[in-house]
DNA sequence: ATGGTCGCGAGGCGA
């Protein structure tokens, strides 16, 4: 059976929980992965999801940052949940469907305005914790999995606005995209997303502080789908949202769809 | 080089 899978960064899943219902409604994705939700698990008003079709739901929360949570029309178990770098912050939940599909749902940390751990501590752990990805998913090797989430990088020029002018700003430097490379490498991810729409540029966020933000256009592709290779063919048909951005009160992020046909 | 805008929760912190 197929299923539509979206990520979206909703910057307070409390303050949005109508665009979300929004979202289910227009595109319907049978399962959708949030972050940045801002909650404790037990304040995500879940009864309006529920009023749509999203009879289930594993989350983890914290009070005022972070937080990720899997709203599901189809039955979802959690597998996991992990804490990399020990920051004791809400960033990961893992779930798995009845098909045997495993969803890894991950907030990485922003990192910081300077991109060096020397003088800005947030940087540091943002590389640490993409070091302890990668050792993890060495030591957990996942099949039949799927990681989303907003992973803070834009790994390739054409996931920036304008590649040269972002070297040296965080979710664009040489070494958070090694590192990303790092995590991708340790399963094989494919980049499902980048796999089906290989050309031109691709954004998922559009900062707030753009006067214009879709005249301006100066985006990043922060939010990423990929699968293991046993699954990689199965998915297909990315999109990425960019109207959702230009609506009513929005969240900075745009959703990012793909389709799983096992 | 700087500042621009958000959300949380009531003053900055984080993005």
């Amino acid at each position: 059976m197929p299923f539509t899978l979206a990520t979206w960064n909703i910057n307070s899943v409390r303050l949005r929980k109508g665009l979300v219902a929004q979202l289910m409604r227009e595109e319907g994705p049978d399962v959708l992965c949030l972050q940045e939700c801002k909650s404790p698990v037990d304040k995500i008003p879940v009864e309006v999801f529920q009023e749509l079709g999203y009879d289930h739901m594993v989350a983890n929360g914290q009070k005022g940052y972070n937080g990720v949570a899997i709203l599901s029309k189809l039955p979802i178990q959690e597998v996991g949940r992990e804490d990399f770098a020990e920051l004791g912050h809400a960033r990961h939940i893992a779930g798995q469907l009845e098909n045997g599909v495993t969803i890894h749902n991950f907030y990485v940390p922003a990192g910081g305005d300077k991109p060096d751990r020397e003088v800005n501590v947030k940087f540091g752990q943002k590389l640490d914790y993409l070091t302890e990805m990668r050792d993890w998913f060495h030591a957990n090797k996942p099949e039949k999995s799927i990681l989303v989430g907003d992973l803070n990088i834009a790994p390739e020029e054409d996931d920036v606005w304008s590649h040269k002018q972002l070297l040296k700003i965080v979710s664009h430097t040489p070494i958070e995209v090694e590192h990303l490379a790092q995590v991708q490498d340790a399963a094989d991810w494919v980049d499902v997303t980048r796999r089906d729409i290989p050309e031109g540029k691709l954004y998922s966020w559009w900062s707030y502080r753009a006067k214009d933000w879709d005249a301006a256009d100066k985006g990043r592709r922060l939010d990423h789908l990929w699968a293991t290779p046993d699954i990689a063919e199965a998915c297909g048909n990315s999109r990425i949202l960019r109207h959702v951005r230009g609506w009513e009160q929005p969240s900075d992020h745009a959703p990012v769809f793909a389709e799983v046909d096992l």
